[in-house]
DNA sequence: TTCAATTGTGCAATCGATTGTCTGTTTATT
DNA sequence: AATAAACAGACAATCGATTGCACAATTGAA
């Protein structure tokens, strides 16, 4: 059972005639111990190759130094740039990151929170999965005073500190380029609207068209997941309007692409007579043809000020200021939208 | 320092005033223990909100079923793909996943080996970063016997399993298609030659152009780190030459686009006067226009064999068989290699 | 009825690092 | 020289779960 060649502490005490505790001691730069003790110490540790066991540490000090992470896909881009964010700032402070899928499916996620607690990780940052419409599993860190994050998909049952970007003003900018750009009906293919995310971009939108005077159908309204096949149907959808929409704006890059493909095969030209603008700037919105107007939200810095906040309470461990910060948004004029 | 609110097997204990022996036994299915007694426990377990302390059980068991991943970086599509291969594959058998990212910088890379170590991973599954040419910080695993994989860019100086896709034959079929194609001077961008995988790659375009008689020209040839500038000064270079390329077959995605990006600038007409292969199937290959052929490597299927093998070494130790397994790649014809 | 076999639990040590408290030594102060 | 203060280090308990061994209780066989 036990490993083969484990160094610990003990062997160095051995090897040095010294307690256990003194070299811990010397190990951690506690002033108590003499610098020739700590010097010897030093150097015993480097020629026995002692590693130092943080699991053993950790159940002492019942502290882990690592962070759990709950996002849907790694493979997104703007999620995992997220995590580039909050692996950087995690490292810089010491701490180590466990990253867990949700999958978008919420007994996943569930089981993302149990496993996340089972190694007592001392604060979790999370975006919730697009089918969770109840929060209990996220109790387990709240009722143990776990400090907990939202970032991007946030919760509003829970309190605790949240980090998102300017969704309300980035559907404002979007809608806004479009009319000046000389749209009159706007398309707008929106997320489930049980997240905030998807409610305020769609908020801003509307208040665009009120701002200019502009009507409101709900037939230029449609919500779906926001994934193609269903960005396929809502194109196909708009398209097949007796009076169909001169530009849409949909909630995401994915779906504008979508919208962009379906409208290249029925022959709308793209902006000529449909004028597409998404939300992420995904990298390839870049590349595509007509390259897409789109609003820039950016993963690494929400991922980064969401590590801020949470090390920050778990450091100083300030009874949980709720703050919800809201990051800037930019609007990214490309062709899809210029006409 | 101690978390208010911890409960343990020996709360549980307490409780029914049985030892915390007969709880843990209880709790772990051990047969010594009455099914009666094992039900009480189970559900005073539940009642008092116990969830198991994994770092405990860790320490004591010296296994922590948790599997340490090195990556370059999360946010390119293959390697995230990768990861969504392990974490599926691991949580189906049991195993956690703690994620590091070496950036493509050495030292990055050691501090991941050391951070994985110390939180005693059972093992680790790694592709290694473009710059190191050294792999000594590996041999804290292979010293103690920990079992370790690597995948995609491997490292043929630590005896142990490898997974990667079958490059030589991606190549082959790259240069090959466009030989096909009626193209005469195929140019190649690879990668650095002290990885494996760039080395396959150009040794298959050799050898189809070999095959079919084709010379082969040293100007043709270009190695960079595969990144998008560099792709620029590449492209430049290539078409600036006193007998350009017809063909340019890129050992990466984004330099294929980076080529074809210049192309485009210089008004060069692709497929036309210059036909473009890149690899891996990266997801805006299909969206760009043209769109991009290439060769497809499922990430997915490679780090889902990854995990297969690494926890077949976990779990059955048999003394490491040092298995390389090479799986298939595709070539995916679009129209930037379409005349 | 007695001894052995079977079954169900408890005791205490263990994993490796940390830390409050205690002891012994050296240095400074008057 | 005597006492206090400062210093260096050791001892032992602790974190929570696991497990070899011991022991008691029950059952069955002779």
């Amino acid at each position: 059972m036990k490993k083969e060649g484990e160094v610990t502490i003990h062997d160095i005490a051995k090897a040095l005639k010294v307690s256990g505790s003194t070299v811990s001691r010397a190990l951690n730069n506690n002033p108590r111990i003499s610098e020739k003790t700590r010097k010897a110490v030093r150097e015993m540790a480097e020629q026995l190759g002692y590693q130092p066991n943080a699991i053993a540490s950790n159940l002492r000090n019942s502290r882990t130094n690592t962070i759990g992470v709950i996002i849907p896909k790694v493979s997104r881009y703007f999620f995992s740039s997220a995590i580039t964010g909050i692996e950087e700032h995690a490292r810089e402070r010491g701490f180590n990151v466990i990253i867990c899928q949700s999958n978008d499916i919420k007994e996943r996620e569930a089981d993302c929170t149990q496993t996340l607690f089972a190694s007592r990780v001392d604060g979790v940052i999370s975006s919730v999965s697009l089918d969770s419409e109840n929060y209990d599993h996220y109790k387990v860190f709240t009722n143990k005073n776990i400090p907990l994050v939202f970032f991007d998909r946030i919760c509003d049952e829970i309190e605790t500190s949240k980090v998102v970007v300017d969704d309300f003003k980035g559907g404002f900018l979007a809608a806004e380029h479009l009319i000046n750009k000389g749209c009159k009906r706007i398309a707008h293919i929106g997320g489930p609207q049980h997240l905030n995310l998807y409610i305020n971009r769609l908020q801003g939108y509307l208040k665009a068209l009120r701002k200019h005077k502009l009507p409101v159908e709900q037939e230029l309204m449609i919500f779906n997941n926001l994934n193609r096949e269903e960005g396929f149907e809502a194109a196909e959808k708009l398209f097949s309007l007796p009076n169909p929409p001169d530009a849409i704006f949909a909630a995401n890059d994915t779906t504008a692409l979508s919208v962009m493909l379906h409208a290249k095969e029925r022959g709308i030209k793209v902006p000529e007579e449909l004028a597409v603008v998404g939300f992420s700037n995904e990298p390839f919105s870049e590349y595509i043809t007509p390259s897409l107007s789109t609003v820039e939200q950016s993963g690494f810095e929400v991922g980064h000020k969401a590590t801020e906040l949470l090390l920050d309470m778990i450091q100083n461990k300030i009874e949980d200021k709720q703050e919800t910060i809201v990051l800037p948004v930019k609007l990214i004029e490309r062709q899809s939208s210029n006409r």
